[in-house]
Parts: structure tokens; C-alpha cells; sequence
RNA sequence: GCGAAAGUGGCGGAAUUGGCAGACGCGCUGGACUUAGGAUCCAGUGGCCUUGCAGCCGUGCGGGUUCGAGUCCCGCCUUUCGCACCA
């Protein structure tokens, strides 16, 4: 019988359905392992590249149900956001009903791929079952202070009406109607993450099982710097100005201070000035460039004309503005120390301003001029402060301590610590997400929405025309509302929530989806979380990560969960590449796939040569392969283990046609040696060692079982070749042993978390019960895998020389002996002196000699 | 510029602690089967010299440590990723 994929796969994937197999009931006892997928958004077509990430997590899940492990595995839809809104403007298509079928067909697609969810837990965050939890969660955080209503800038396009987000504005134009994009302070709604900043930096230390990559990103985010404020004054207005700096201890050497532009004293400083014109119009060019402009225009200053105090030096150091300091960050204003600092080094540098050395190797000569442009690299471990009075001869950190203390001291400022991350703006003025459950009443302000009137419903009835901005905002019946507290007319917040909220606590949720009375059960959380391992792209590893990090804390803050970590363990999988092709002639554009002809192992479109690109499958590149056409063909096994095979998961991987045969013949041959192997009953005497196979599979389970708890997959199944090559050959020389069957049989389980189907079916043929995916994970025996005769390895001078087999284990008088009856190895030892003989037990001998 | 990771056949990639480099797979070559193609099966496949052989060379480049280096150390080169005026 030959192995047809296409007969046996919907089969089983009828019968896991039909057993409700990957259904788990969450109270009942057993040693968890949460296993979760990064919920997708409902895009519609899934590629292989997709399939790469969902197949990996399903082999994980299947693996360590075999384990034993009471293995939880849900699914949901991360379904709310702009492409269903598009969609809808484009096509005429309501967001809802386009989301809700291509939620129909991904589902449709992880079955095919045979993967399995406990589908019992489903939930779809565009569900009123599911956001009303986000509304619920918004008013906790509202009422203790963590969300919050403020001013802050956004995209937003003149034409439209409507806020772009950043990925909408192309070479600062609207994508849709090309007009400029303006910068236009709102009030927008906020979440107060900054409040959790050095919580959230301290606990990364903590994540052992993330990837450092992802750490690191996450630290730079947050941008923790230690250091401090101090004032320094300033005699023509009387304010003082304040610097935020990390190296108080080089005060001493602060020669002049720069303010960002925006300062909100410079109106003050230059008003006086003879050219304050030029300087406004100057300020105003600055003001309109983006940091990454402002950084390819060089450092630029104008100097205000007026001085501060260095309060330590009590010189009178120059005020200047300049391009490089940025009001968003620190104070707006710094104290520049040039000697030390490589921008303000260039700043000085550039409009002749002094330069102070204040820290110096110790016992090293002053620098001259010269060497000046080293003096800020200064590194060395030994450096000390020089000119520095009260601080002279410390090294930094104790400088820093000591000058720091100090500035508390007289008053003039204070020890800070200072985030780059900024709070997390999550108001969107779309229609396509959480309603914000908020209402403004002339009379009574702003007022939470009652929770017993939650959830406040998205409308579905809105008309989608792209150009009035948000619909909800025109949609009286929504709009419109009694205030809660005097019951007078009042009007609903029409901004609606960020997706990555509804994605940062999902996790939670699916432990009970359906609970209409609370957010999650607290008990239940407590056991399944934190998540054991969580899987998805890279591309996550700053926002969707740490909002997740930020509300699980929140969570937990609330009392909900004894919970702070969400994800116990973190795996980012590579993307899949292939080939896509360009056109020179067409400005490089990307050439449909069936417009392409090879000839000569070239592309071409008529008689212009394409240019092959590889690259990260997306439609736009027309390199995606869809999964339908060889599942068809090959099936969804050959499809699951030529994935995994690949190369390392974590590697970014390309997709090759050809090598899918490889994971195809591999299949053809476990099937096409079952059912030889099926027909041997009793022992007969072959030719064959079955003492040999038997030691190469008990070393397989030992290898595969260790490989999958380091995710090596690929080399899991090249190690299942091993054994069904083995097999092969075994059954080749003409072996009979009936224990070939329980050969076999462990290979079967240690292949199905890779290809499920064809496993459950052979499985089924060999007459056993149950399914395979619920049978116990094979056991190496160690004393099995040991072979009986060792090969030991011969060197003279570190060259290979020979090889002799010595029964194991080796004794070391034995392996000499025979290293000195071998003729082969003693004749590259003749007639020389020899020096040493080292011998690695168990491994090789090397003989060196003179 | 700063930080991190990685460079191994024609290709994807193997190689616990330094110990037979190239497992496994693709591709390729030859053969079997076939009217033929495909599929399948068998054999071979890093390079060089060879009748042959565990002879020589070989893991980005140059040095070093070691009986022995893909692996460790120093210095370069290249690629990828992340950060990028954050005071």
C-alpha cells in the first residue's frame, strides 16, 4: 500500500476533533505546561513562513503531552485594528464580517497543518465578551491613577481629518490622499507605564529564559541613566536653569550649557538680544526638523547672550541653544563639559568655546592641546578628577557620590534617575477597537462609565468612507449618552483603545475565556501562569512584550494575580525567505511570480533579466509559498518536518522547493518499512544485528529527547533518518528479529510530534490502541546505548595513523597493547624517539614522536 | 559611531567538555527498473596528486597557545541584527 497523505490526514484530523483531544480541563491536577503561540491578527492567508512558527509550537505541545505534562495549548484572534478597517473603506466590507471570515479561514488552515488548539478557550479580542474585560481593566487603572488623560503630539492629516500612525505617513505625506502631515497636540488617553520603569527594568535580570537579544532591546528602551539634577543660576532672570546630568562628578569642567531649543525659558533669555529675530526664525527651523534630520544636519548653536553660574566653579559660563539637546529627554538643558563628552567636545570645538580637563589618568602629564581630542575617551581605569576641588584625586564613582551628596546638601539639587520610555499612548481615533469607557458632561467633567453598563458596544451600523475621520465620532446614537451622576445629556469618548492592549493580557484570559462575570478566575491564573513557553516573532520584542510585562504588573498590583512575569520562557522563531524577483527596467519593481520565465537558470520578464532577490515571504514581494498547493501534493507532514528540518528554529530560514522531496522520501520510507516490518511475527534469524539497532535507538531517544528541550529540531530529525536508515539497512541484510517492532514503534512516537498523521495511522495499522499522541514518550536505557566495542582512534603527532576496536569499556593497559601490536601504526613510529603518549579514554591514543 | 551575533562543500546545515570536520537532507554523477518521462531503489560525491592507499591540503584572513584548534587567545576583514545626538 502506498503512503497517500491526502486519504490519511483530513482522517485524522476528523478524529482529533472528533475526541476533543486538545481540549484540557484547567481544575483538573496534573504538572502544567502552558505552551501559547502568539495570537495572530486575521490578515487572511497564512504562508509557510507563518506555518513555521505554529508548527514549531504544536510539536513542542505534542511533545510534552507524551511527556506526561498536563499540556494546555489555546488559540485566539488578536482581531481588532486598522487592515480590517481598510478592508472595509477599500472594499465595502464591514471590518467585522472581513475579520470574522479570515478568522474562519486561518482556523481552516491550522487544521490542514494539523495542528492542534484547545479550541474550547477560542476568543476573539474584537468579541464584546472579550474588550469589555479591556474596559473593565481601563477603569482600575483610571481610578488608581494609571491611566490618564493628556496633550501629545500626533500625525494628522489636513485632508483626511483623521490621525495617521507613523507607519501611515510616507516621507511625512498621508498614504492615502498625499497631502502634508502635520504635527497637532491632542489629548490623547495614556497609560502610566513610566510609573513601572524600574520595576520593569530590574526584573528583566530575572528573565533567565529570554532571549538576551530581547533584553538587551527592552533595556535600551526603557533607558534607565543614573544621575543627577542641579541648578545653576542665573542672574538676568533670576530662574535658575536645571541639567539633568550622568557625571556630576565632571562639573568642574562644565565650560558653557546648552538649552534644546524648545526650553521654556529661551523666549526670556533672548528676548534682549540684538538679532532675536534670526534666532526665532532659526529655532523655528529646528523645531520643524525630526531628531533624525536634526542629527544629518551636523551639530548647529546660536548663543543666547546671556550666562549662568557654574555653581561649583562660580565661573560665568555662556548659555547656548543647540540642535543636539533634546527637550524630550532629561531636562531640556544640559551643563556641557567638552573635555569629556564627544558632542559637546565637537560643539566647543566648532564655536571656539573652552575646554576644561577635569579627570586624568593618575600621575599622567596634562594633556596639550594636541591630545585633547582623546580626553574624553578617557577610560582608563585609574583616571582620577583634576581641578576639580572637593573631589580631586577620586575616582569617578566615588566622585560622583561625593559631589552628588554635596549638591543635596547645599540645597541646589538632587540625585536622579531618568527613563527614556515614555508613557504609553493608547488612544486611537479609529473605529476598529475597544471603545475608551469614558464621558464627558459639561456639568460634571469627566466621568468613568458605570461597570454594570459595560461593555460600552462598538456600533456596527457606521458608513466607511475613509474621509471623515473616525465614524464613531458621527454616530449620534453612539455619541450621545446620559450622564451617569446628573443624568443630563453628555457625549461618549470616541477614541478607541491600541490593539496592543487587548493583546497584553490575552494570556490570562484564555484560562477562563468565557467567564461573563469577571476578568479571569484569580486561583486559576495563579496556577497556569506564567506561560512556560511562549512563542513568536522577533518582531514583538519591544512593544507587545513589554506592555504584556507592564499590565501582568498591573494585574497583580491590582490583586488580581500573585503573578508579575507573565512569560516564563520566550522563544523567537527566524522568518522563512525565498526568492523574489525584481525588474530594472520597471524601477526595481517586484515581478509577479507567474510572469517570471527561467531559462538558463535565469529569470526573466520577456527579454529583460530579472534581478532575484531573497528576502522575508510577503504578498507585496509575490515570494510567498501557500501552504494548499503542497499540502496537496505532499501533505501536511512532509510540509511539518521539512519546516522544522530546515534549519535551527531561531535561524532566519530559506524556503527551498527541491529540499521538500528530502522530508517526502524520508516519510515514504517510514511507511514503506512499517508495513514490511508489520509482516514479520516471530523471530526468525537474519543476517541482521538487532543488538546494534537496538543501542542505536535507545542513543536516538536520548538524543531526540535532549534536542527537543533545547528546540534543536533539525537535528532531532536528522537523527530519525539516522534510526530509519538504520532500520532500513537492517531490514536490507535480511534481518527478522521481532523486536524490530518495538524499533520501529519508538521511532513512530519520537517522530509524531513532527509528523502527526502518518504516525497515528501506522500506529493505528500495528493494531495498537488509543492514539499515538497519548502514548508514553519512549525511555532510553542507558545501559543499552552502550556499545559493546569501542573504536579508539590512533594519532602520531596528532596525525590520524589508524584505529582499533578494544571491547568497552576500555582499559587503558589493553588499548596500549594494542596500539603496539597494530603493524600499521608502529611503522610511522619506527626508528624515531618517542616523546609522550597521551591517551583520551574512550577516545584516541596520539603518539608523539622525535 | 556604539553594542551583539555570525562566517564550515554547489546549497540548507552537523560536529557535549579542544579529540576521525562535512552527520542528515537537497543538488549533482553513474547504475537498476521503465516504451519513455516522472516516481522509486542502489552506488558515489570537500579539493589535489594518485593504479590504489587513513599521501597532501582544507572550517573568512594573519598570528598565537596546545601532543592536538571549526572550537580557546590576540589582531584584521566581511555580513546580519539592534541602538543611535538620551547628556
Amino acid at each position: 500500500m502506498q503512503y497517500q497523505p491526502r486519504d490519511i490526514e483530513p482522517k485524522w484530523q476528523k478524529k482529533w476533533a472528533g475526541a476533543k483531544i486538545a481540549e484540557i480541563d484547567v481544575t483538573a491536577p496534573g504538572e502544567k505546561f502552558y505552551m501559547l503561540n502568539m495570537f495572530p491578527y486575521p490578515s487572511g492567508d497564512l504562508h509557510v513562513g507563518h506555518g513555521r512558527n505554529y508548527i514549531l509550537g504544536d510539536a513542542l505541545y505534542r511533545y510534552f503531552r507524551m511527556r506526561g505534562r498536563a499540556a494546555l495549548n489555546p488559540m485566539g484572534w488578536d482581531a481588532f485594528g486598522l487592515p480590517a478597517e481598510n478592508a472595509a473603506i477599500k472594499r465595502g466590507i464591514h471590518p467585522r464580517d472581513w475579520t470574522l471570515s479570515n478568522i474562519a479561514r486561518e482556523k481552516k488552515q491550522f487544521e490542514r497543518w494539523g495542528i492542534l488548539y484547545d479550541w474550547s478557550k477560542e476568543l476573539a479580542s474584537c468579541d464584546p465578551a472579550y474588550y469589555r474585560w479591556n474596559q473593565w481593566l481601563f477603569l482600575q487603572l483610571y481610578q488608581r491613577g494609571l491611566a490618564y488623560r493628556g496633550k501629545a503630539p500626533v500625525n494628522w492629516c489636513p485632508q483626511d481629518l483623521t490621525v495617521l500612525a507613523n507607519e501611515q505617513v510616507i516621507d511625512g505625506r498621508c498614504e492615502r490622499c498625499g497631502s502634508v502631515v502635520e504635527q497637532r497636540e491632542l489629548s490623547q488617553w495614556f497609560f502610566k507605564i513610566t510609573d513601572y520603569a524600574d520595576r520593569l527594568d530590574a526584573a528583566l535580570d530575572r528573565l533567565e529564559h529570554w532571549p538576551e537579544k530581547v533584553k538587551v532591546m527592552q533595556r535600551n528602551w526603557i533607558g534607565k541613566s543614573i544621575g543627577a539634577d542641579i541648578d545653576f543660576p542665573v542672574p538676568s532672570s533670576g530662574r535658575p536653569i536645571r541639567v539633568f546630568t550622568t557625571r556630576p562628578d565632571t562639573i568642574f569642567g562644565a565650560t558653557f550649557m546648552v538649552l534644546a531649543p524648545e526650553h521654556p525659558e529661551v523666549p526670556a533669555l533672548i528676548a534682549d538680544h540684538p538679532q532675536s529675530t534670526a534666532i526665532e526664525e532659526w529655532i523655528n527651523g529646528v523645531r520643524n526638523q525630526s531628531n533624525l534630520e536634526r542629527q544629518e544636519s551636523g551639530k548647529e548653536g546660536r548663543f543666547t547672550g546671556k550666562y549662568a553660574i557654574n555653581p561649583f566653579t562660580n565661573e560665568e559660563i555662556p548659555i547656548w541653544l543647540g540642535n543636539f539637546v533634546l527637550m524630550q529627554y532629561g531636562t531640556g538643558a544640559i551643563m556641557s563639559v567638552p573635555a569629556h563628552d564627544q558632542r559637546d567636545f565637537e560643539f566647543a570645538k566648532q564655536y571656539g568655546l573652552s575646554i576644561r580637563v577635569v579627570i586624568q589618568p593618575s600621575g599622567a602629564p596634562a594633556p596639550s592641546a594636541a591630545s585633547l581630542e582623546e580626553a574624553f575617551t578617557v577610560k582608563d581605569e585609574s583616571a582620577v578628577a583634576v581641578n576639580s576641588g572637593l573631589i580631586d584625586g577620586l575616582t569617578p564613582p566615588k566622585a560622583i557620590e561625593k559631589i552628588s551628596d554635596e549638591v543635596e546638601r547645599r540645597g541646589i539639587g538632587r540625585k536622579t534617575i531618568r527613563y527614556r520610555l515614555r508613557d504609553w499612548l493608547i488612544s486611537r481615533q479609529r473605529y476598529w477597537g475597544t471603545p475608551i469607557p469614558m464621558i464627558y458632561c459639561d456639568r460634571c467633567g469627566i466621568l468613568t462609565v458605570p461597570e454594570k453598563d459595560l461593555p460600552v458596544t462598538l456600533p456596527l451600523d457606521v458608513p466607511f468612507t475613509g474621509r471623515e475621520g473616525n465614524p464613531l465620532a458621527n454616530h449620534e446614537a453612539f455619541v450621545n449618552v446620559k450622564c451617569p451622576q446628573c443624568g443630563g445629556s453628555a457625549r461618549r469618548e470616541t477614541d478607541t483603545m491600541d490593539t496592543f492592549v487587548d493583546s497584553s493580557w490575552y494570556y490570562a484570559r484564555f484560562i477562563s475565556s468565557h467567564d461573563s462575570t469577571k476578568i479571569f478566575d484569580t486561583n486559576l491564573v495563579n496556577r497556569w501562569l506564567p506561560v512556560d513557553q511562549y512563542i513568536g516573532g522577533i518582531e514583538h520584542a519591544i512593544l507587545h512584550l513589554l506592555y504584556a510585562r507592564f499590565i501582568c504588573r498591573t494585574l497583580h498590583d491590582l490583586g488580581l494575580t500573585r503573578i508579575e512575569e507573565p512569560f516564563a520562557r520566550l522563544f523567537n522563531q527566524g522568518v522563512i525567505t525565498k526568492e523574489g524577483y525584481r525588474d530594472p527596467l520597471q524601477n526595481m519593481s517586484w515581478v509577479p511570480l507567474d510572469e517570471v520565465e527561467f531559462r538558463n537558470g535565469k529569470a526573466y520578464r520577456g527579454r529583460t533579466e530579472l534581478v532575484a532577490e531573497v528576502g522575508k515571504m510577503s504578498k507585496s514581494r509575490f515570494n510567498v509559498v501557500p501552504p494548499d498547493e503542497l499540502i496537496e501534493k505532499y501533505g501536511a507532514d512532509t510540509e511539518r518536518v521539512y519546516t522544522l528540518f530546515i534549519a535551527p528554529p531561531e535561524k532566519e530560514a530559506a524556503w527551498s522547493d527541491e529540499g521538500v522531496i528530502g522530508a517526502y522520501r524520508f516519510l515514504g520510507r517510514v511507511w514503506t518499512m512499517g508495513t514490511q516490518i508489520m509482516d514479520i511475527q516471530t523471530s526468525t534469524n537474519g543476517t541482521g544485528d538487532i543488538d546494534r539497532l537496538i543501542r542505536k535507538m535507545h542513543q536516538t531517544i536520548d538524543g531526540v529527547t535532549r534536542r527537543f528541550e533545547r528546540f534543536e529540531f533539525n537535528t532531532a530529525i536528522s537523527s530519525l533518518m539516522e534510526l530509519s536508515n538504520a532500520i532500513g539497512e537492517y531490514l536490507a541484510a535480511g534481518g527478522r528479529d521481532a523486536r524490530i517492532r518495538d524499533v520501529y514503534t519508538a521511532l513512530l512516537q519520537m517522530l509524531h510530534p513532527f509528523a502527526p498523521h502518518i504516525t497515528e495511522e501506522l500506529w493505528e495499522m500495528y493494531g495498537r490502541k488509543g492514539f499515538i499522541l497519548t502514548s508514553k514518550w519512549p525511555v532510553a536505557d542507558p545501559a543499552l546505548m552502550r556499545e559493546d566495542v569501542v573504536t579508539i582512534v590512533v594519532q602520531v603527532n596528532g596525525k590520524l595513523r589508524g584505529q582499533i576496536e578494544v571491547p568497552n569499556p576500555p582499559a587503558e593497559d589493553v588499548v596500549m597493547a594494542a596500539v603496539r601490536s597494530n603493524e600499521r601504526i608502529q611503522n610511522w613510529v619506527a626508528g624515531k624517539e618517542v616523546v609522550k603518549t597521551i591517551y583520551v579514554p574512550g577516545k584516541l591514543v596520539n603518539v608523539v614522536v622525535r
